[in-house]
DNA sequence: TACCCCAGTCGAAGCGCTTCGACACCCCAT
DNA sequence: ATGGGGTGTCGAAGCGCTTCGACTGGGGTA
């Protein structure tokens, strides 16, 4: 392996000298500085990342911390990490991945023993017991989603409360007059996970403002569950006529199922999703849809550790505006008598 | 930060002394050792990561090369990376994580800056650039797929020559006389994709083995690509019986798009897939399938490596044989006139 | 009793880099 | 001619750890 000191003495300099040439932190005479960077070009140097890191007190690492738990949806949790690694590159940094099971103490671990500078902490809980060491951890951190209590924290995330209300404006806006919220499975609902609580919140206190009927029900992955979950729906509210959907894996499934149960799309039942856009447009017919930007929240939240980073000030929370894109899954409600409108 | 001067000072013995007892690398009497626990503990003394590996020279991190691209199913991947990274921190590694597109380049850079002890690479191609540069650097690596050329190099796969064949085996025990195999995007192929092209092969192969019509054509991801394919597959196919699937997002449409065209499955139409365990037994029917065994590859491959690191041997290949699980989606051929067959 | 060996510990030398202070040197203002 | 302030470069210290060789003392052997 070429050192620093291999490259000083190539170029007839000090490796102090090679070391300003390529950090730029001193100013070099221009003769100086091209015979240096020959020098790295020809022997073919590479800065050794631990030494650099050691002295420096700098890894130019960020920990990404990403979930895999039960039923989180993957390919979004794919888009972050891409967006989080593509991102970090561009500022020279790399990504250490690390999984949410190894909990706070993980978390410790990466930060207490430097291997990284700063964490990017997806998933989070509304009362996360990682929140608390994330707050004294002597490292700058950002979170994707937020907790309850998100004070001296840097959250990113979309607005999930005003995307439950999106989607309730939309059917509302149709003519829809009987909702219901098709979710995550429960376990995401116990666990406290705030994108499916806030979309919950934002579909609750938009029916009632709309004066709509609006309920909300949990459903799992499999088929039967489906089946299950969409036929008491029905059961028990026939009127509904607009579903908004927020669980990825099940929207196939429950094309089948509502056309099993006789209902088509969009005709008797409208449907808005929450989900990514390329999702929304595979399918027959495609979803109108409230999607996840996650490749921006990605980039934004890399763009505000480095800046925190650099000693620079950024926003505690930064709520991504939802966008709904109206496909073909949602129309005008079923026309019904107005005097009982 | 607490260093490993402040833990010799507290227990009263020399720096190497702590670090001798934290390794295990010289024998310490049980009397220091405990002292010195003691002291870690009370002080909360985490070995600083680059004073490690610069001392040592070994960073205790291994690079993961995930593919980012075009037609790669994201959960396989997703597992993948998973397993990788929980194997991984059983062996006290952490995983840095890299995409595809920073190429050759990207490999160079991690490895020759020391910034990880060894490589995992993802979604090898039969002429992978990437692979010349394996084999020049010096440490150790581990490819999840594998080349035409695999001289010299550690490659770990699922036996997709097999797989493919596996699928072509179970329909012509059936009964069945004429298959296709609906592929992954061309794009997939086009790239020379290992597992996509060994796949073709095993199920060409054992088609002529068995006797029996076998017809490949690749299927991007839209709806109406789905849609035209398997109409003009059957079409031109129209005494095709039994239809062998690797392309996880396809699934559910493609089941849509056969009852769309009077298919059923499996009376009129049997189905083997290649996918995970849990999308096939989420269908409706059950789908027949080879399953993926992403942990158990990611898991290996991790455990080779650490072998290799520690100066072991390992096997240049590793073929996982794959696993046929029949569930609803095949059967006994329709009956046909015994004459013809 | 003299010797050797081994277990247990220490001190010092690095690992390869960054960064600080010092030092020339030159140019310009006096 | 002389002093002052840049500019460009160097040397050395030090980041926190591992590891090597050396040293000490106690127990066994001859």
């Amino acid at each position: 392996m070429v050192t620093i000191a291999d490259v000083a003495r190539h170029a007839g300099v000090a490796a102090s000298t090679v070391s300003y040439v390529l950090s730029g932190k001193r100013t070099i005479s221009t003769d100086t500085r091209e015979r240096v960077q020959r020098s790295v070009r020809a022997l073919g140097y590479r800065p050794n990342a631990s030494a650099r890191a050691l002295a420096s007190q700098r890894s130019n690492v960020l920990a990404l911390v990403i979930p895999l738990r039960t039923g989180m949806h993957v390919p979004v949790m794919m888009q972050f990490a891409a967006a989080v690694v593509t991102t970090a590159r561009r500022y020279d940094h790399d990504v250490l991945l690390l999984t949410a099971d190894e909990g706070p103490d993980g978390l410790e671990r990466v930060a207490q023993s430097s291997l990284v500078d700063a964490l990017v902490v997806m998933d989070i809980e509304l009362d996360d017991e990682r929140v608390p060491v994330l707050r004294e951890l002597p490292m700058p951190s950002v979170l994707i989603g937020y907790p309850d209590d998100a004070d001296g924290l840097t959250c990113i995330d979309l607005d999930f409360v005003a995307a439950g209300a999106h989607c309730v404006d939309h059917l509302a806006d149709l003519g829809h007059r009987s909702l219901a919220l098709l979710g995550t499975p429960s376990a995401v609902y116990e666990r406290q996970t705030g994108f499916a609580q806030r979309t919950l919140t934002g579909f609750a206190d938009a029916a009632e403002r709309r004066g709509v009927v609006g309920v909300e029900t949990p459903c799992e992955h499999t088929f039967d569950a489906i089946l299950h979950t969409v036929r008491q729906l029905l059961d028990e509210h026939p009127d509904i006529t607009g579903l908004v959907v927020q669980n990825e894996p099940i929207i196939g499934p429950l094309l089948d199922v509502l056309r099993r149960l006789g209902r088509r799309v969009p005709d008797d039942m409208s449907l808005v999703a929450i989900c990514a856009d390329d999702v929304a447009e595979r399918q027959v017919p495609q979803l109108s849809s409230v999607s996840i930007p996650a490749e921006r929240i990605g980039d934004q939240a890399v763009e505000s550790l480095i800046t925190k980073l650099e000693g620079g000030d950024v926003p505690a929370l930064t709520l991504l505006p939802p966008a709904l894109t109206a496909r073909e899954s949602s129309c005008q409600a079923p026309h019904r008598d107005l005097t009982t409108a």
